[in-house]
Formats: structure tokens, C-alpha cells, sequence
DNA sequence: CATGAATGAGTGTTCATTCAT
DNA sequence: CATGAATGAACACTCATTCAT
């Protein structure tokens, strides 16, 4: 029968367990911020004890990278990957990362984790340089090389790298802030749609390079 | 009288005191965040007691909204208007606007504030709406209002003004949140000068609006 | 009247405040050891709440090493000035010295902070090592210059210096281990006399030393 | 039957269990002190699990108290009787005694039994009354034999039998506090060599006792 | 009005102990 | 019997807030 296969209850917690924490501490973390989230509360989110938390991730630091590893991290690999995979014109790739980046992070829960670092970084100084380490820079590595390809295939000329990277990548962080800040929400005006403005950021960068 | 005009040093003081804890806020607010202010430090910096900070503010949370109401209305008032009286090409107004805004505001110790807000907004929902009434809705006006400026004289064409006008703000809340969090502070590589940077961006979106 | 020269009540307090939580942290060290006292007991008994205890000493090691200094470390200098002074013959000098030591320290409640010290070394090794700088360090100094001395004035002759500074000390710490430990008190059988104990022992290390 | 001679591994393992529980946490106690000695790595040095300690003994005290039982009784019975056939003066009867007393007992692990005692005596009141009862008295009154002995031969004279066993015991067990207290090692100083110090101290005595 | 001594609720983390498997 | 996942009481230390002076 299937009752056979299925494991005894505690093995099958014990394995869920990390990724319940992992999954109660992005939502908190999310809602209130890092120094605000009580590790009981995570704990109490999935349905466990405070001591249980400490059981699998050592501080609240450490779970709060776990969590960004879990999230962020793996979000910009598969950039990464997606992106030396890519054949086409450089505009496409350029526009393509963009969109799949907003589908694959910016639009999530996740993408509320970006939002507590620039706004917590100076209080957590490890966690800053963490996030750095892992996510800033490969994020705009991956971006400056896509820059790179496609002035070398002809397509982009006449830019400094490093600023049209972040002219790339701030619209998206804004993106991230506006979804996760009150203060930039539009609630009264027509709240823009994500993907399209995008789009249109996209194409106005692309437009730029190519004069 | 006399009496009137140069009030006893501690008279005057006395009605000074919510101005100079006000600054004292803001630095620390600024500078650590909300959180890790510790209210007696604010009281020190303003040079006077705890005790003293509690009896101008009934608490620390009262204390951050004075902060924010006091130094954003100043912002907007002192720049948005100004900035209105422009003869010239509209792309010329573009970019004059944007680097007077950085030199104005983005620069100055006061755009901690935008940080300040959008790191907290969440927790202080009356804060974030204040905000948005009083600066984001008037300065978005005021993009667009150039961005339609442009259109009417040929000089832009094919764009969607809300989109663009939020790929025209978004690289300047950039720079306010790199300056402010060490999280987006290139340690490591070259960090951008930032009216550079926005030259570059202003350069950037123009000739994306200019085909 | 009198009345008025009595400083206002807040005032009074708070200067005998470090005394009082000295007086109540060494009573409960010595009964109860350094890790099993609670430094919200120690406020207690002192009258005053956790927070404060934090006021005057700003951690628990902190607090400890306050009342060695106030304690032992007093007993220590003392002793050595008292050395410095004295004319007289040598086998006068250490018998008065070791009685002396007894009246002054071993005698009292404060003895047993070398109780709990030599107890507790392994686990607080900050602790130990300050111990020894500040009181064990000095107290051997003391005691080896008094058998130089003697040596000196050919009233001491064959022996190890070190070792019999030891010899010298070892039954001081034995009777205030004696004191502090019921597993070596004799209740059942008449406990010795420590001032005769004391005497008896300078004479016997006297006699071995002046042959 | 060879069932009874040969158990079976498992069973006896299990028969061994409660020695190598007490074997762990007389290392670990003796090394750390009580309240720093966590259960879970007494029960992972006897290569059991956790819950298995609590299986033999009810609690951590209860394991302490058993720890101390067992190893003390040992120490006594082996070491005291032993010492009593001796021919010869009593002079060097004594100093046998005391240098066999540190190499059989003093130089162990097993000493450091004595300084637990010692150490958390007033916490285990038990402790130090059964303590004293098997070691204290048994170990008194052979020293005092001793003397006794030597007073009857003429060899010893003009002393006070109870103060000059405690001066004879006391430089030992200044030693084995030495030996386990990071406090009174002379880590500075020319750490002294135990038996020579012993050699040295007998030697005083003996000299002292002699006139 | 101003002070600063005093408070005590709150937080991350540890670890002896339990109990379902 | 043995396991080890789970528990939750405990503890040092912080800091916004109060209030006697």
C-alpha cells in the first residue's frame, strides 16, 4: 500500500522543517523588516518552538542568509546560466534578462528581501557585505557583460559601462522599492504595469546605445 | 522693547531646543536608522538630557515623524518650484533639472530623508502617505509636465510619460539609496561620480526620446 | 537644623548605590558561586532593579572584578605596605604578616572570592587571569621578598625560594578553603583554632628555615 | 553455558554503559567545571545518544553525585590502606607517604575529583558530608598516625598533632588545585616541579618537627 | 522647565529534559 | 532499550520611558 512508502511522521517533518523556517522568515522578514522579526515569531509561523529554530540555523543572521541564498541568490544563477546560453542580438538578451528577471524575482515575495537590505544594511553590516558578495555584484557583472557583448557584435556604442549598468538596474530596484514601499506605491494614480514599463525602459536604453 | 527683540539667552535656547533636536534626529536617523537610534544619543547631540527630548516629543516614534514632516516639506517647497521658469530646448531642461535636483537636494544631507522613508514607510503608513501627497505626486508632475513640454515642441517623441518618467527618477532614487546604504555602495569597484552618472542617464534618455 | 544638611534623597542614593550592589554581589558570589548568581538577584538585594545594576557596572565580570578590587585587592596592598614599614627581625615579619593576613582577609567574607575564583577559574578564564595579575601575582612577590630579606640577615638559610612561598601560602588558601567549603569542614571534630593553626604553622616553617 | 560467559555484544555494551557515562563526565567535569559540562557531550564522549544518559541517570546533578561516588571510594580504598606497613623512621615514613600520595593519586585525572568536591561542595550538601566521612577523616587520621608514631620514636617533638597534619595536607592539596585551576597556575612564573615541591616541603617539616 | 536615576518589558540564544518513533 | 527532534524556562543585557528632585 502507499501507507508503506509514506516515511514516519517525525523523519518527514524533520526534513520539511528548514524549509518551513526558511519560508516563515521571508515572510516575516518581508513584513517587518530584519531587526523587527522576533526569531519566536518565525518559529511560532512554522509551527514550531523558538529552540527548534536555533536546531537548524545557528543565529537569526544566519537564517536570514539562508534565506537569502534560498531566494536571491539562486534567482541571479539563473540569470547567469540563461544568459550564456543566449543567441541573438544583444538588444533581445538585454531585454529578455530584464523581463525574466522582474517574472523570475522582481514580482515575487522575495524580491521584498532587496527592499530590507537597502533598508537595514547599515544597521547589519555583515549582512550588507553578505548581500554584496552574492548578489550585487554577480547581478552586475552579468549585466556589464551583456554591455560588453553587445559592443563587441557592433550593436552598442558610445557608453561608460558601469553607469549604463546601473542605468539598467535602477529602474528595477525602483521597481522593487515602489512594490515594497508605501511611500512610492501610486495607490491613487494608475499604478503602472511592472512588465510594461520594462519594456519600455528597455527599449529606451536599447534606443540610446545605438546612437 | 528690548525685551522683545533679544530674548535671555535661555529664553531663546528654549525655543530653539525642537529645531536642534530635529537636526539631531536627522543625522542619527540618517546615519544608523530608525531602530538602532538610541533616543538618549539624539538628546546628547542636541546637547541636552533624555528627559528633555521626551518632554518636546511624547515618544521616539513621534519624534521620527517630526523628523520626516519637518525636512520634507522644506525639499519640496525649496525645489520643485523653482525649477519651473525654464527657457530653452526641452532636453536642455531635462538635464538641467535633473543635476540641479542632485546638487539641490540629492547631494545635501537632507536626501537622507527619502531614504528614511522609504526604509520605514511601512511602519509609519500616515508618514508614507504624507510623503506621497507632498513629493512623490509633485514631482512627478513636474516631469512629466517637461517630458509633455518636449513632445509639443518635436523635440521627444514615441514615449508613454508615466513609464518615462519613472526612468527618469528612478537612477536618481539610485543614487540617493547607493549614497545612503552601504548595501549599494561599490566598495570595491570605482565608485561613480554621480553627476556623471546623471549626465550620462540625462544623455541617455534624451537620445532615447530623440528617435 | 540638621535637616538641612542632609543632601536630597535621590543624591545620597545614588552614591551609595556601587557600595550597596558591591556589598549584595559579593554576599551572593560567595554563597553561591559566579555562574549560579543572577544579576537580577544581585540588584535584588540591593534594593534595586536589573537595569540599574547595569547603570553602575556594565556586566556581570565587570561587577566582579569591582569587588575583588574593592575586596581583595585592598587586603593585598594593604599587606604590602604594611611589610614596607615594619623593622624588626624576619621570622617577627612573615608570622605577623600571615596573622595579619588572616585578621584582615582570610577572616572575613570576602575570603571567599578565592574560594570561588580557584573554582571557577576554568570556566571564566578573563576572570582568572585578572585574579592572578591583581592578587596572586603580588601576594607571592610579597612573600618571597620577605624570605629574601631574611635571607639577607642570615636569619633564613637552605631553601627554594619559590617552593617555599608556597609551602607558606598553601595552608592560608587551605583554611579558607576550610572556611568556605563544607566537604573539607571538620564539623564533627573540633574544628581548629585558625589565629593558633596560623601560629603553629610560622613556627614550624620558621624553625625548618633557620637550619 | 557459553550464553553466560560470552553475552552477547549489545548486552554487554549495555552492562558497560553506565561506567562509560561516568567515565565521560568525570573528563569533562574534572576539564570544564559542572555547569559548563553540557549532557550531550558527556552522552557523544561515551558514544551514546542523548536521551540514553537520561536513561541511566535522572539528571545532571544525579550524574555528578555518581561520578563523584564512584571515584572517590576507589581513591581511598586503594590509596590509604595500602599505606600503613611501613618499617623505618618516621621521618621518611612521611615523605614516602606524601610523594606516594601525589604519584598514586595526586599527579591522576582522579584528582581532579578532590577539586570538584571542593568546588561544589555547598551546592551538593550530600556531597561533601560523604565526602568527608570516606576521605577527609580516613586521610586525617593516618597522617596523625604518623606524627604519633614519630613522637613515640622521639624523632618528632613540640607540635600540635591536628595543625601539623593540616600543615602536612594542605601544600598537597594546594597542588592538586593548582593542577585544575587556571588561577593558581604560575604561568609567568617557573611552573615548580610537583614532586620536588613535595621533597621540599616534607623536608621543612621534618626539620621543624625535629626541634 | 530640565535633569538623569531608575525602571522593567523585551530579545537572542542556550541547554537540560522529554517523548514519539 | 535507544534515539534525537522538539521543547521552553532561563539569563545577560538594552533602552524607551517615567518621575522625584
Amino acid at each position: 500500500m502507499l501507507d508503506t512508502l509514506i516515511p514516519p511522521k517525525r523523519e518527514r517533518r524533520k526534513q520539511h522543517r528548514p524549509g518551513e523556517l526558511l519560508e516563515a522568515a521571508l515572510d516575516l522578514f518581508v513584513e517587518k523588516g530584519f531587526a523587527a522579526t522576533k526569531s519566536e515569531e518565525v518559529a511560532a509561523r512554522a509551527g514550531v518552538s523558538k529552540g527548534t529554530l536555533f536546531l537548524y540555523f545557528p543565529s537569526k543572521e544566519e537564517l536570514f542568509k539562508a534565506v537569502v541564498r534560498e531566494n536571491v541568490v539562486k534567482a541571479v544563477t539563473e540569470g547567469v546560466l540563461e544568459a550564456a546560453n543566449f543567441k541573438g542580438p544583444s538588444r533581445q538578451l538585454l531585454k529578455n534578462l530584464m523581463l525574466a528577471w522582474w517574472r523570475r524575482y522582481g514580482s515575487t515575495k522575495a524580491s521584498g528581501i532587496t527592499k530590507l537590505i537597502i533598508s537595514e544594511a547599515n544597521s547589519f553590516p555583515e549582512l550588507a557585505a553578505f548581500y554584496q558578495e552574492e548578489v550585487i555584484f554577480p547581478a552586475m557583472k552579468l549585466v556589464k557583460d551583456v554591455l560588453e557583448r553587445g559592443r563587441m557584435q557592433g550593436e552598442f556604442k558610445n557608453f561608460h559601462t558601469d553607469h549604463t549598468a546601473m542605468a539598467i538596474i535602477s529602474p528595477l530596484l525602483f521597481l522593487i522599492m515602489s512594490k515594497h514601499s508605501t511611500a512610492l506605491c501610486h495607490e491613487g494614480s494608475a499604478q503602472p504595469n511592472p512588465e510594461e514599463f520594462i519594456a519600455q525602459h528597455a527599449d529606451l536604453i536599447v534606443r540610446g546605445l545605438s546612437i
